[in-house]
DNA sequence: GCATGTGAATAGATTCACAGCG
DNA sequence: CGCTGTGAATCTATTCACATGC
């Protein structure tokens, strides 16, 4: 399949899936890896790994595999992981400094570059580093430190207008983790995740007998990332 | 539509979107409501919102729209939500505690009996009301309050692990932030959030000139919910 | 007349199954 | 011979458009 137009939404999802299994398996010296071996490792099945992977382009050789530094190089490539992204997390509440402590967003080069909080209490603490600051000052920083993404993390009732505050400033994506309807231009990108439809979800397949599967995007094995101290010191437990 | 079988998993996903806009109009006194301003105050279209609500049952009005009170009564139902949930949080570092603080859970009927951690230094510690417990009280604790659905906050290292003792002391339902691939038993739910593949989406639209949207389920807008104090205390900002 | 409810049409994602090639 | 790459078949979800009924 050529490499070049419209990678389908779903599969977008799992490239992210798939980099964390390579990232895994490329640390134990394994040089190729069958689509066989890389779905399992990945949640999902084989004929859909291949498919996904034929949209980046024909990187598989047959009778052999895909090549893991390769495939590892391409799916970063895609997701636009070979640059650094500065990110702001708007609300220094819990949510806002677990994501900041996540390990996994400095891995794959989201540094936070600012937190915002209109809490008096909250501004002007220093968190690793980085500083939380009055929401006055996010204009200027964003544009400044060219931030592309930015995270809300607030209540709902000011979500909108954090995220109305970060367009005008320039970003350009925003994930949000609000419970709220947003809007933003055609211009911007925008995630959402809501924390209680989750498991409002879950409520729905426990109260019938059905057994409803799998969240937004599937993901991989242990090891190669790490929810930092956002589990705790749960690193000794068990075998 | 008959109200009986299966509802698509897509339309399961929406339910709590509508169930908040229901929230929000039914507290400024509204009986009544359009599929029109239902889409629009959930972020969806109309005609997606009456074949969801098709699925349900055939609850609306020709010519005048959906009873609030009625509407919000059966997707409650149907959600499981006219019920409590007893739920346990395994991880109390960060974003355990987040979740915890997390005023969504509490309204849906989400209550946390405990959370677990083998940090000795956070096991003992109050969370209003609520212990950090040691996770060789975690089968006792499960059983003992019914707990049906299991939240795992850990290191994606330990998640399998954790997951198989939440399965193995009678959850049926489990909610994963742990970026790692889980296996559960054909009965038990699973369902996954992994924060940094959502910045990772974000970060593929943002790199193309493309723009991405909507996440893992939609949601609706400002008031009846709350991030409780995940967000700090924002409420004050703005207009 | 107006907004629901739903078949039919379309679009998108997954799975199948096998030809093609190293 | 084994595993990729991919058309074709299937399944799921969305959208259209209008008959239906209050």
């Amino acid at each position: 399949m050529r490499p070049g137009r419209d990678i389908p939404e779903a599969t977008v999802a799992r490239l992210p899936v798939y980099l964390r299994a390579l990232l895994e398996v490329a640390e134990v010296k394994t040089s190729t890896i069958s689509s066989d071996r890389l779905a399992d490792l990945a949640g999902v099945n084989a004929s859909k790994v291949r498919k996904d992977l034929s949209y980046l382009g024909s990187y598989g050789t047959r009778g052999v595999g895909y090549d893991v530094e390769y495939l590892l190089y391409h799916i970063s490539r895609q997701l636009g992981l070979t640059q650094d992204w500065p990110i702001v997390i708007v609300g220094a509440g819990n949510l806002g400094r677990a994501l900041f402590n996540h390990k996994g967003f400095a891995e794959r080069g989201f540094r936070v570059v600012a937190l915002f909080d209109v809490d008096p209490a909250k501004i002007g603490e220093r968190l690793g580093g980085v500083e939380v600051l009055a929401m006055d000052e996010l204009d200027a920083t964003v544009r400044d430190a060219g931030v592309a993404i930015g995270v809300v993390t607030t209540p709902p009732q000011v979500a909108q207008e954090v995220a109305d505050l970060l367009v005008g400033a320039g970003v350009s994506a925003i994930l949000s983790f609000a419970p709220a309807v947003i809007n933003v231009p055609e211009h911007v990108s925008l995630r959402k995740v809501d924390l209680s439809i989750e498991l409002q979800i879950l409520s729905f397949y426990q109260q019938r007998g059905t057994v409803g599967l799998v969240g937004s995007a599937g993901r991989a094995r242990p090891g190669a990332d790490d929810l930092g101290d956002l589990g705790g010191a749960l690193a000794g437990l068990g075998g």
